[in-house]
DNA sequence: GCATATTTGTCCGTATGTATA
DNA sequence: CTATACATACGGACAAATATG
């Protein structure tokens, strides 16, 4: 019986609602700040408050929402200090991933895969799908450690950050300059300059993470 | 009412259950391969299967717990192709961190701290102490990136990591030899000399994971 | 400052599907 | 192949905490 909205044909059990939430998230339906009630969501999925509740525990360890003791579930909302860190850990993580990968490696493809995405994105205009296609590159790049466990918490931090861009007004200046210092930094290293690679990234990071911290002080004035 | 074994009077909820199973797990009284039945460890702990399940869902998100759909809930049991990983991990992030560290960093005393606890517990041949104390190490190099997240994502290898060394005998081959090459690295490191840290370091974790892979097989010859 | 409504936190009972003896 | 055990998931209940008027 029930299940209406959510689809639970297939093989995962209650886990699929964290997966539709997430994609509420990152779509914007749910934007950070809002309190997410039990009853009203889990009508709305057509799932009891049991499960969602199991969903919520592993959606509040990834940092998507935030759990206040007899308060509720609430979409988190990101801080500048988390933004700074987000930063901080993908030039830690990724540009160490791209000076240490070996030549050759099967993720140059996924890569160049992701730019061309992003172009298509881009003709569009479609920024969501630009977005999308950027952090897949830059997943493509830190895959380039072959650590199962490094990706995981990669595919998480993106997840956060996605969050806090979804909270941004122009998408276009925050994801369209960079299709093409994508494909710059791909050049590099398929040249056979990791170091080179590495060092344009680094300036790229550094740049986006300055574009998003005005943006954000822009449209948060309060925080 | 009920509440007898988990002494739930504090603020937190039911988390206070996956604390409480993660000391079960770490302490080794629930050994990896081991089924947790709902029923019956939520007798144990007095709560009820609901509460188990949502602390369930935190521990499968660490890796501490593995789930498997209409089976239940197993210790994760340690492969060897997870250690790998683990060690890739390692020295992919300490090293970094040691190396990119700025001089004179707090964590430095952390470092020093962990160490004379870890000569404590060889004193009196407590190895556990000992293996927590050189974890306590590593996460003062790790703490050196100033990132709380990449804090927490090496909390939780840590634990995983720690799963697989309560599995083996010979804790003190494990753990004893290397106090004394922390204090190798730490000295480096203070000594101004960032990059030959790093070194020692690397060259450190794979003897350590040599060693611990050697065990591994030794005591697993079925995998 | 107080009474009330709402929501969370937690439990139980139970129906159903799946895996295993 | 049948039977049993168990996980899965739902709905309902109630106390405690919180928000509201």
């Amino acid at each position: 019986m029930n299940r209406q909205g959510v689809e639970g044909r297939g093989r995962a059990l209650g886990e699929t609602v964290g997966d539709e939430i997430r994609r509420l998230l990152v779509e914007g339906e749910l934007v950070p700040g809002q309190r997410l009630s039990e009853s009203a969501l889990g009508e709305r999925l057509g799932v009891s408050r049991n499960t969602l509740r199991e969903a919520f525990r592993g959606l509040a360890h990834e940092g998507l929402v935030t759990h206040r003791p007899n308060r509720g579930v609430f979409v988190t909302t990101p801080s500048l200090a988390s933004l700074v860190d987000i930063y901080r850990l993908r030039r830690f993580i990724e540009c160490q991933a791209l000076r240490e990968a070996v030549p050759g490696h099967p993720a140059g493809q996924r890569m160049r895969t992701a730019i061309e995405q992003a172009r298509d994105g881009r003709e569009r205009q479609d920024w969501q799908a630009v977005g999308s296609s950027n952090m897949a590159f830059h997943a493509a790049i830190v895959s380039l450690a072959d650590s199962p466990r490094l990706d995981a918490f990669f595919r998480q931090v993106s997840a956060e950050l996605r969050l806090a861009f979804g909270m941004l007004s122009d998408q276009e200046w925050l994801h369209g300059p960079y299709v093409e210092r994508n494909l710059h930094v791909l050049e590099a290293f398929e040249g056979g300059d990791p170091a080179q690679a590495a060092t344009l990234l680094e300036q790229y990071l550094s740049q986006s993470e300055r574009t998003l911290l005005a943006a954000y002080a822009r449209d948060n004035p309060a925080d």
